[in-house]
DNA sequence: AGATCATATGTCATATCTGATATACCGTCA
DNA sequence: TGACGGTATATCAGATATGACATATGATCT
């Protein structure tokens, strides 16, 4: 992705569904938004699920609570690997993992 | 991960699927290595079932056979999402990936 | 009001990933 | 044998992600 688009969507946060269809996305970066953005929203879910702050995952994880803040918000400068092992270190199982993938809106 | 885990992994490549538990890594950290072992292997997978040699992806994906390569291996310097933005260039969908995940090993 | 807790946002130096290039390896076929 | 197609591996400069920090916002108390 060009650093515009990804301007674009920082400016955006990402937080509106199908934002990523009117900024000229390839449908494979589209798909790739959503998946993140639905590993984002897991995140966070599971967190409060789990009554965990911020920043008591961030110390699980050894980063910061602003970084977790960029990761529920799904920054652009955050990667599904980070966002994978936040939601493994929560204890979320390969299955559940895959359920929020089967979710991903189409 | 610390540097001298991932030295030790690119050293054997991860090519042995139980091999992180070897390293003194956390759960989460093999659990981590083994997603990423599933989509490298899916990846490998469905480029050869869709007869593209690896030069075809990476004109598909905007990089060079070399990275694709790496993808397949599993490289440490690889990423999950690298890859998942290679299956969705290879057409594979969210239901696939799913299943994906699903069957990494426990 | 002020204090406290949880979360959000902006910036930065450093670490890591990226595509590209060069080159090596391995079949297969003439 | 040599040439070719496909894949693997090593390296590197530039791009991006990372954790950390400072600070802002918002909600809930007394």
């Amino acid at each position: 992705m060009d650093s515009q688009k990804k301007k674009a969507l920082a400016a955006k946060g990402w937080r509106v569904g199908s934002t990523a269809e009117f900024l000229g996305l390839t449908p494979e970066e589209s798909q790739y938004i959503e998946l993140k953005q639905a590993f984002s929203g897991s995140l966070r879910t599971e967190r409060l699920r789990q009554d965990v702050t911020q920043v008591e995952l961030a110390k699980l994880l050894g980063t910061s609570q602003s970084r977790v803040a960029k990761m529920e918000a799904a920054d652009p400068t955050v990667t599904v690997d980070l966002l994978l092992k936040a939601l493994l270190v929560l204890g979320v199982t390969k299955k559940q993992l895959a359920k929020i993938i089967a979710w991903v809106p189409v």
